[in-house]
DNA sequence: GCTAAAAAACCGTCCAGACGGTATGTACTG
DNA sequence: CAGTACATACCGTCTGGACGGTTTTTTAGC
């Protein structure tokens, strides 16, 4: 009944385009994202990719599609019990971002994002739609100075994350962690932004 | 064309090809970077910019010695005068890093090394380079978790910067900067890194 | 100081290769 | 048979860069 080894499967075809993708990018940088690439990285032939994805742009959105739906839905799983607690949000940001870990392609894929990110103003928009959406949808607990302040060391430990920066170690990341929620902890976090009361 | 009593400035062409050479990629995007582009943005013929930089390469490269040259001096321009206060160089570096102003074309380089180190790993490399040789000579003052968090809000904005997110408006930045002085003043980055030396 | 030679600065053209994309063919599936 | 899922071949464009020529500046010899 279930053939293991169907000869057509396009999902997987696609699912491993994106993959690839995404690999490239962050292995060997932007510039080697070339239609040719991916198609030899995946095992397709050029024309099968462009059969999947119709231009190089579709592909591209594609995989900015699935990174920011994985990433929102991380976060969203991240995203702790009690609905008014101070930052909210931005703390299930930071988890996210912190817990990643380079050496999971799914997760991996984030990189591709903060790529995409700095590389193009138009993406560069859709995410920022994205962040102020979330905002929006949390103002009551993530616009103070605290939440920002942890939404842009998350961001930092992104980029790090991209670069194999010093504080990208699993040691050095922990001690920031540590640091963060002891913040949090000690109500560092009470000077709170003109719009809200915290705590 | 006659040319009223040319003089011939080798170095200021240098200077002229890197200078645009940033200013296409921060307006038009690294696609922009090419030979012809920046040879005519900077009046030379393309003969003329490979007779000074042996390729696209080398201009890259000059460039990004540039930019990096200037964020180091900068930094430490900012570097405070009391050598044992805590996070002292990340302070610094934070302190650069929030007075970038987008609309000054020297500050605007800036960009352009985020770019770069985002989207080549090479660059990415040697910028963790540099950070790693400041983290070295400071090593008594900014290996704590909170100079590192400072290090990583300053790079959080500074993508930020780039893509023009919520937490670049100057309103934000001033609160989070605000917050982080606080933090400071507060003594919350007493609790210090266990561990020593790099590497 | 004058001049000739050498070097540096700069120009314009041409070309090989890469890249995105199209057109067409073919095998498998339902 | 129709439609999906690919493969192969090919095209037009762009780009990096090589190359040879021209002008300007420096150096050397006298």
């Amino acid at each position: 009944m279930n053939r293991p080894q169907r000869k057509n499967n396009p999902d997987a075809v696609r699912a491993r385009l994106i993959e690839c993708a995404a690999r490239l990018i962050v292995d060997d940088g932007l510039s080697a994202l070339t239609l040719e690439n991916v198609a030899r990285e995946a095992a397709v032939s050029k024309g099968g990719l462009l059969h999947h994805y119709h231009g190089k742009n579709a592909l591209i959105d594609g995989l900015f599609e699935e990174v920011v739906d994985w990433f929102d839905s991380q976060v969203e799983d991240a995203l702790g019990p009690e609905e008014t607690a101070a930052a909210r949000f931005s703390k299930a940001y930071l988890r996210v971002v912190a817990a990643i870990d380079m050496s999971v392609p799914e997760e991996r894929r984030l990189a591709v994002l903060m790529l995409m990110l700095s590389s193009d103003p138009h993406y560069c928009a859709r995410w920022n739609q994205w962040v102020e959406a979330r905002l929006q949808r949390h103002a009551k607990t993530d616009l103070s100075p605290f939440a920002r302040t942890l939404r842009l060391a998350a961001d930092g430990l992104w980029l790090s994350d991209l670069g194999g920066g010093p504080d990208s170690r699993p040691s050095a990341r922990r001690e920031i962690l540590a640091f963060l929620e002891d913040l949090d902890a000690t109500g560092a976090m009470s000077a709170n932004s003109p719009h809200e009361g915290g705590q």
